[in-house]
RNA sequence: GCUCGAGUGGCGGAAUUGGUAGACGCGCUGGAUUCAAAAUCCAGUGACUUCGGUCGUGUGGGUUCGAUUCCCACCUCGAGUACCA
């Protein structure tokens, strides 16, 4: 009987989805296991074979999990709120909502056909208003919040007030504004309302405020930092600038310590852990303030024309080396610091003003390339060194940044390769603090061991030591204090897009107000145009029914705004990280009413145990996710202080993108291992001897392929790049093939190809090139090939590497590339197709098979067949010619011997999640049990359960023939057995000087003198040894013997 | 620049409390079967070789009876991050 896969995979997915199998139960006696994927954003390109090797990995453990007897919960859903679905809203006037419906079918049909075990009654949708509900009501707890530094833990905002109400604010220690002055009770008792919250807004956990954040004009947003890649928006590349905006922020930076100090409790891999303690960016040092001079000693002018000194008293710096301060020699302020208009000089001013105008003009990613260049200006004004009481010169230069610490340096070009570089290029003395450090060519930045010198009561002691000593110095003083610093800001929350969630705020008089609780959620309105507006407000600006009714609780028509009982709503949405946060809880319990999550639920569930997903969320949701969770354990909402205990990248599954060269001159080598046609005889060559006979045409293809693809390619005979399909319009980013090829060709091919006179088309590389390119007369004939089959000649040319030459003596050059595989690149390989050509469990286990699951790799269709074969014998095992038969009869010690090396190899494999080598594993199985002609239901049975995770289809299927009535997800773990692979012999290697040279079948009961004596005895050992006697003769039993001569 | 990770056949990759390097699969070669192909099955497949062997896990050293595995130095590639004071 043949193992039809279409048919067994169709009618067990229909079985599965017909008896929920796959629910899990909140109430379970059993111990539960939560496997979890990162959900996906539904986007229009559909799934690539990338995207499920995550899935299929996590799949094969939740699955491996409840064949061990756990209650697994393994669900999923959709991401589905996002800017693809909304740029293509305004581009075509579809409505988000339609789109992401749509796409959504997609990805489940997809994902059906691959057949995982999700628990698809979970599913949740960030868009779906009962979902972002509870997104908005969790925004509103960050509202009610403050954070206490001193328990460490935010805390209710009322608690606050109360505080307020009998002390004031002076020994509050919480995370909040800087910029708040002290007040006493009875101050607060004597303030407005207004007042009142004007305050409370700088200690909330989520707050407005004015800040510089991340704007990019091209998309019409704020980002946030992790959405920035260098320089440019992670989403379209478009340009970031800098600009001053009132935005909702999340107070992250309040969390910093726990995010940090907490990574030490989580399984997650040694690099991501490293990526988060970067963005979070600890340093500890101390903060100093150098008092302003007007001027310089000895330079006193009349009163009328000192520069108007700071009121805060000087300026204040952040460093982490403290210990240098007598190293100081001049300051250094961000063009943006707020003292620099009040202290620059008259005399200054122009040059002064004219820098802060230049670097303004710099775009980020300007002030990022350019590293190199040093500029900066003399402010003209002095502050005083809080030891020496010598003036020191403030300048200002943009290799300050505003945004981290104070945006203000001590200069210590003795110790810091950026000060000093700052010192030479303007001249500024440069004094050596260090004791035996050169200093001569560059800054000296050793630390251990180092010893201070010229520094006053500093001098000797060595970098510790300094440090501390200074630091006391410093608060004895009151110049400074010692202070930790974090690069992680506060997360800006708002941004001026349509498809997210709506703020449940309203505006009284310009103070937010929250809408309570009760009548969330607050759903999206809707709009003509998904723009923003002529003014310039977020999309949202255009709904005409966007007011809050605060009398009846309802959302009512912008006319009736009265600013009394009827107020404005917010305009701005929450970013695409506020669904994301915490989704992981509402999966536990998805369909409650009452609350996000229950008590029970949680409890129950806990947190999630595995959790797979790519790397590229390091710094982004899953930094924010681990945000949230704290915030909500802290408020009482839940019991976990982290969401994920077990985290795992799967690596990219990399496509293959290619670019054919036609060239005018001969080479007359082919290779034909490059081409998968089979059967005639050709010349074949290495790929060695290949790229050697063509070095130099290569060299100049390879440096120059974009000008041998313009020059060379005929467009009138079609364009290269030919699908059997029409390239469909990608619905994420229309015209994105054109855009992805125009950098291919000239400007005149280029205009030719808006005018829509050819068409590009794109070719996926999973074409199967079973058709031969050689002719009768055993030549390789492209033109003849390219007449019969044109979809496959033009897929040859994508998918293959290799030189051809036609028919006309012209010569192609395609060489491919491997990326990161997308729509834009036409690399992609549906999943589809691999499950109608070689069925969902062959891909399933292919993927696992192509290598680690951490690693980045390439796909090859190619290679695919071997895990098919092996599947079919499998079947092969289980049936006789036509027919099913397994012997009830017992089975051979041999059979029973390889069943249960697998199940400790498979078992071992699955824990450590090594799913290629268990995939091998099974083939090793396999290949045995077809040698033994093994067909015992004792050794059939636990094999298919064994491989059930993997090939979930073909294993219901044996099972059922096998005779059970209930589904295989049911059936127990089959249990290794020791006694089955107890030996008695060892094949012992025998080395001479550490070499093999041959090998001896003794009893492993030997002992070490015995199994000397017998290896000395052999005649192998004589020959080896040619008469002479071994210095040395190691043996260790059950392993090797060496004999050292 | 800094941080982390990785370098093994034609290819994807196995093997590390130090103990027979190259499992498994692809590709390739030869054979069986076939009118022919596909499919399937069998055998072979690291390089060199005077068929005795010799060399071989990025390079150069070291430790060891024995090193892909441990130590030192270097090279290359990948990922992240980037004027972080």
């Amino acid at each position: 009987m043949k193992y039809n896969f279409n048919e067994i995979e169709a009618k067990w997915q229909e079985y599965w989805a017909k008896n929920q199998t796959f629910k899990a139960s909140n109430t379970s006696e059993e111990a539960k296991y939560y496997v979890l994927d990162m959900f996906p954003y539904p986007s229009g390109a559909g799934l690539h074979v990338g995207h499920p090797l995550g899935y299929i990995a996590s799949d094969i453990y939740a699955r491996y999990k409840r064949h061990k007897g756990f209650n697994v919960l393994h669900p999923q859903g959709y991401d589905s709120f996002g800017l693809p679905a909304e740029q293509y809203a305004i581009q075509t006037g579809q409505h988000p909502a339609v789109t992401t419906e749509n796409n959504i079918k997609r990805y489940r049909e997809q994902l059906d056909k691959i057949g995982f075990s999700f628990d698809w009654s979970r599913e949740v949708r960030t868009s779906n208003p009962d979902y972002y509900k509870w997104t908005q009501w969790i925004f509103i707890q960050f509202f009610e919040s403050w954070y206490d530094k001193e328990q460490d833990k935010s805390l209710a905002i009322s608690e606050l007030e109360e505080i307020f109400s009998v002390e004031g604010n002076k020994r509050v220690k919480a995370a909040c504004d800087e910029d708040i002055e002290e007040f006493t009770a009875e101050e607060w008792s004597t303030f407005t309302s207004e007042e009142k919250q004007k305050i409370l807004l700088k200690y909330r956990l989520t707050y407005l405020a004015e800040t510089e954040v991340n704007w990019c004009p091209q998309l019409g947003t704020v980002l946030a930092n992790d959405e920035i890649v260098n320089g440019v928006s992670e989403r379209g590349g478009y340009p970031v600038v800098r600009k001053k905006m009132t935005q909702w922020s999340m107070r992250i930076s309040a969390f910093a310590e726990r995010l940090l100090q907490d990574l030490d409790k989580i399984d997650w891999t040694e690099s991501l852990k490293e990526s988060q303690r970067n963005w979070i960016g600890k340093s500890v040092g101390a903060m100093v303030e150098f008092p302003i001079l007007s001027f310089p000693k000895g330079e006193e002018k009349a009163d009328s024309e000192k520069a108007p000194s700071s009121g805060a008293g000087g300026i204040r710096v952040f460093t982490t080396r403290p210990d240098t301060i007598f190293g100081v020699t001049f300051m250094t302020l961000a063009p943006e610091h707020e003292l620099v208009q009040k202290i620059t000089t008259p005399e200054q001013k122009e040059e002064v003003d004219a820098y802060i105008a230049a670097s303004a003009k710099r775009s980020e990613r300007e002030r990022m390339a350019d590293v190199k260049t040093i500029s900066g200006v003399f402010t003209g004004a002095y502050a005083e060194h809080p030891f020496t009481k010598e003036p020191v010169p403030i300048w200002i230069g943009d290799y300050v940044l505003a945004g981290y610490g104070t945006g203000a340096v001590m200069a210590v070009p003795c110790g810091d390769q950026r000060d000093y570089d700052f010192a030479k290029h303007y001249d500024l003395p440069i004094n050596n603090i260090f004791e035996n450090a050169d200093i001569s060519e560059e800054a000296f930045s050793g630390k251990e061991g180092t010893v201070i010198a010229n520094s006053d009561f500093l001098s000797g002691l060595k970098y510790k030591e300094a440090l501390q000593k200074v630091i006391l110095e410093l608060e004895k003083t009151g110049h400074g204090y010692g202070k930790t610093n974090y690069r992680l800001r506060d997360a800006v929350f708002s941004r001026q897009r349509y498809w997210g969630e709506p703020f449940p705020v309203y505006y009284v008089k310009g103070m937010p107000q929250m809408i309570s609780a009760e009548h969330l959620p607050l759903t999206l309105p809707e709009v003509e145009k998904y723009l923003p507006t002529e003014t310039g407000e977020p999309p949202l600006g255009n709904s005409t029914e966007w007011a809050w009714d605060t009398v009846n609780n309802v959302i009512v028509p912008n006319q009736e705004i009265d600013e009394e009982t009827i107020f404005r709503l917010e305009l701005n949405t929450m970013p695409g990280w506020a669904g994301s946060s915490w989704y992981l809880f509402r999966y536990m319990d998805p369909h409650n009413e009452e609350t996000f999550v229950s008590k029970e639920a949680q409890e129950y569930w806990q947190n999630v145990d595995l959790y797979i997903g790519g790397s590229e969320h390091a710094t982004g949701h899953l930094l924010y996710s681990r945000f949230w969770t704290k915030f909500l354990k802290d408020r009482g909402y839940l019991s976990v202080e982290e969401p994920f205990k077990k985290l795992i990248n799967q690596g990219m599954i990399l496509g293959t993108s290619a670019f054919s060269f036609k060239l005018g001159n001969t080479i007359e080598v082919y290779d034909r291992n490059s081409l998968s046609f089979q059967g005639k005889t050709g010349e074949s060559k290495s790929k060695k001897e290949l790229f050697e006979n063509v070095t130099d045409d290569l060299n100049t293809v390879k440096d120059k392929y974009k000008k041998a693809f313009i020059t060379k390619i005929d467009i009138s005979d079609k364009p290269i790049f030919i699908s059997r399909k029409n390239m469909e319009e990608s619905q994420d980013e229309p015209g994105q093939c054109e855009n992805a090829l125009s950098h291919l060709f000239d400007e005149e091919i280029q205009s030719r190809i808006q005018n829509k006179e050819f068409t590009i088309r794109y070719h996926p590389y999973s074409v199967h090139t079973d058709v031969s390119l050689i002719n009768d007369s055993n030549q390789l004939d492209i033109d003849g090939f390219k007449k019969s089959r044109p979809e496959y000649y033009n897929a040859m040319f994508i998918g293959e590497e290799g030189n051809f030459i036609d028919g006309n003596n012209d010569t192609y050059i395609v060489r491919r590339e491997v990326e990161k595989m997308s729509k834009s690149k036409y690399n992609v390989v549906n999943p589809d197709d691999i499950c109608e050509n070689y069925g969902a469990d062959t891909l399933r286990m292919y993927e696992m098979f192509l290598g680690p699951l951490e690693q980045a790799k390439p796909w090859n269709t190619a290679g695919i067949t071997g895990v098919h074969n092996f599947l079919k014998k499998l079947w092969k095992l289980y049936h006789n010619g036509e027919e099913f038969q397994v012997s009830e009869e017992k089975a051979s010690a041999d059979s029973l011997k390889t069943l249960h090396k697998t199940i400790k190899k498979v078992t071992e494999d699955i824990e450590n999640f090594s799913f290629n080598t268990s995939v091998s594993t099974f083939m090793i199985c396999v290949n045995e049990l077809s040698v033994q002609n093994c067909n015992q239901r004792e050794v059939l049975e636990p094999l298919a359960v064994l491989i059930a995770p993997y090939a979930p289809h073909i294993a219901e299927e044996l099972w059922a023939k096998l005779g059970h009535s209930d589904s295989i997800v049911t059936a127990e773990y089959p249990v290794y057995e020791e006694k089955f692979l107890v030996e008695s012999t060892k094949n012992y290697p025998v080395s001479f000087n550490g070499k093999m040279r041959f090998t001896m079948e003794l009893p492993l009961d030997l002992s070490k003198e015995e199994i000397e004596n017998t290896v000395l005895a052999d005649e192998r050992t004589k020959d080896q040894l040619s008469g002479k006697a071994p210095k040395k003769v190691i043996v260790v039993p059950g392993k090797i013997v060496n004999l050292v001569i």
